[in-house]
DNA sequence: CTGGATCCACTTTGATACTG
DNA sequence: CAGTATCAAAGTGGATCCAG
């Protein structure tokens, strides 16, 4: 078989609890801090929030620039070739939306999570 | 905020141990048997490839068919709407495959899963 | 401020036996 | 054939404490 399907592989990147918002934000936010995260995901321990980080820096997806300095001071970007996850994420996204509109003409809008 | 990521709603219905190889093969096959899935992925057991086929069925991504007949006979297959994954699937692994080749160029190409 | 290390609770998956 | 039920194992996330 010369042709695998490799699904998995990119839903290896973006799954976990909170890659993401994570990377919603810094999309959206161009740069954040490690506390600016932390104050955008309030329920996020800094744990996660390191392991999760530390996964998508492991895939090239977002950049990790450490300030020599004291304290400490640490930004996360989204590198260039992150950059080209866009379309796929802007898919998910819409995909996502209106799969939510599809539920609810089955099931009614009863039992369908409203918060986010 | 009227503009929420719903990334991870699509997320959730592609993730599961098993589901992207099962929609795999529903897709390339157009009808399966429960007995049909079992071998062609021989690791799945009966359970998770129960779970995880209600969960599709759920979403209304797969039809399941039964046949008042015995012994059972039930077949699987892609609904309609369904099939308007196969854009956002076909996304997901060209770009699985092309991160793939990127890791390549970044790590190497050891410890990188050429199985599958 | 930005983490790392440990321990524990919870969830998910697997093994096995049983059933209409 | 196509499951269900039960229990055990493994994996994942959270709480807490420690450190440069």
């Amino acid at each position: 078989m010369p042709h695998e399907c490799k699904v998995e592989t990119a839903l290896d990147i973006l799954v976990g609890k909170w890659k993401p918002v994570i990377l919603f934000h810094i999309f959206q936010e161009e740069v954040l801090r490690f506390s600016e995260l932390q104050r955008l995901i309030p329920d996020i321990t800094k744990k996660m929030l390191t392991t999760q980080l530390r996964e998508l820096e492991y895939h090239d997806i977002i950049n990790r620039k450490v300030y020599a300095q004291v304290p400490p001071k640490v930004e996360y970007s989204i590198t260039d070739y992150g950059k080209g996850l866009t379309p796929l994420l802007d898919s998910m996204h819409n995909w996502g939306l209106s799969h939510l509109e599809h539920l609810d003409q089955i099931y009614g809008e009863s039992k369908l999570e409203k918060n986010n």
